[in-house]
This record gives structure tokens, C-alpha cells and sequence, in this order.
DNA sequence: ACTCGGATGGTCT
DNA sequence: GACCATCCGAGTA
């Protein structure tokens, strides 16, 4: 028998660290309502940024600039911001407050919403592009630079635990993509994926 | 299947 | 002014 459909609460954010969390999330349900248009995706891919010791972090060395503020806010809340002069990426800051940790969120499976979902693409069917990749799934979803520093305990942007199982060995872990950083964190295995997922990010 | 380059703008030195 | 936690289309095969 399927449990409760329960909302992730300040509890799960602030009691894991990102490395954890970023396990966790596989599987869990990223949802928004944007201007009353209620739109959902299953967790498939996620990267765990683990500053102030993970070169690979905005906040590493424990650097506060105004951008990096929000990895000092008690977890729970979204960290948003723009790559590449052109995408919005979607992370969850976890941890207690000034321990600067968050996960990315690198890709989602459609859930509920398609239509719309499909719609902020401009795509006619359902391809891997429509949510599979970091800077994908937040117009998929509606998510955007605005929605920085937003608490995810509101009823704009949550997360869902819907009690589906999720079998341990079938999480894959390797490398972060895109980061050119000195050994060890170039290496270190912080990317979590479901395995045999079609929904995944392309990159390596 | 793959490799390559262009788009585009905030952030930090 | 260099650097990016990216994506897509064009080219080659």
C-alpha cells in the first residue's frame, strides 16, 4: 500500500547534508505553481555541492559575496541563478544555517502538466530536451531567477516525497559535469543519477 | 554516432 | 575582461 504523499519540510533540509539530500531527492517530486499553472516532475539527476571544503561551489572557502548570501540561510530555501547568459539553474540550499551546502537539480521525468510544460519548451513531444538537463527543466517547470531565495515549505515551488521505493543499487555516481577544478573534487563522485532513466542529462 | 562553435549576461578580479 | 554547475544546430561519418 502506497503511504501519504508528504511535502519535504525544514526538517529533511536542514538535517542532511548536501551529499545525503542529493541521494534522497531521487525519486521525489519537484513541483510548481507558477501563476496558478500547477506543473510536476520525479527527481532523476542531482549534484551535491559541498562548500566551504568543494572548490566546485559558488561558496567555496566560505566566500560571502551577494550572490553567495543564500548558501548561508538554513536549508530549505531556493538558490537560483543564470549560466551562460541564458539558463536558470534550480538548486536546494540544505543544511543548518552557515554551513554553505546545496544540490543541483540536473534533471527531471514530466510528471503532471505536460501540455504546459511542453508549451515553455516550444516542443510538440515529449524528447529527452524537454526536461532532461539543468537549464531544461526550470523553463519546463517555470522556475527562474525571480524565484531565488524562495522557501520551498510555500506553495510556489515544494518538493514531494510520494513513498515510491527506490532501490539503492539503482543509483549511479560519478563525476560532476562541467567543472574545471583541481583534484580531488574535479573527480569526486557527487553526481547522482537513476540508472537506466531516458530522462537523464546528456552530459558525461 | 560524434565534435565543434555560437549565443548571451551576471559575477568577480 | 575572463570565466562559467549549458544547450542547440551544423557539420562530419
Amino acid at each position: 500500500m502506497p503511504g501519504p504523499v508528504i511535502k519535504l519540510d525544514k526538517q529533511f533540509y536542514q538535517g542532511n547534508d548536501a551529499v545525503t539530500a542529493s541521494r534522497l531527492l531521487l525519486g521525489k517530486y519537484l513541483c510548481t505553481c507558477i501563476d496558478g499553472v500547477y506543473t510536476s516532475g520525479k527527481i532523476v539527476e542531482t549534484e551535491a555541492y559541498m562548500a566551504p571544503e568543494d572548490r566546485g561551489s559558488h561558496a567555496w572557502g566560505g566566500k560571502r559575496t551577494p550572490r553567495t548570501e543564500v548558501f548561508f540561510m538554513e536549508g530549505g530555501i531556493a538558490y537560483v541563478y543564470l549560466i551562460y547568459g541564458m539558463y536558470q539553474l534550480f538548486n536546494v540550499i540544505v543544511n543548518v544555517a552557515d554551513v554553505p551546502q546545496a544540490v543541483l537539480i540536473r534533471a527531471v521525468e514530466p510528471a503532471e502538466g505536460l501540455e504546459v510544460m511542453l508549451q515553455r519548451r516550444s516542443l510538440e513531444q515529449p524528447l529527452r530536451r524537454l526536461t532532461g538537463g539543468p537549464g531544461l527543466l526550470t523553463t519546463a517547470l517555470g522556475i527562474g531567477i525571480g524565484h531565488n531565495k524562495l522557501d520551498l515549505s510555500g506553495d510556489t515551488i515544494w518538493i514531494e516525497d510520494r513513498n515510491e521505493q527506490l532501490d539503492g543499487t539503482a543509483i549511479i555516481a560519478s563525476a560532476r559535469v562541467g567543472l574545471n577544478i583541481d583534484e580531488p573534487y574535479r573527480s569526486i563522485p557527487w553526481r547522482f543519477r537513476i540508472k537506466d532513466n531516458k530522462w537523464t542529462s546528456p552530459a558525461k
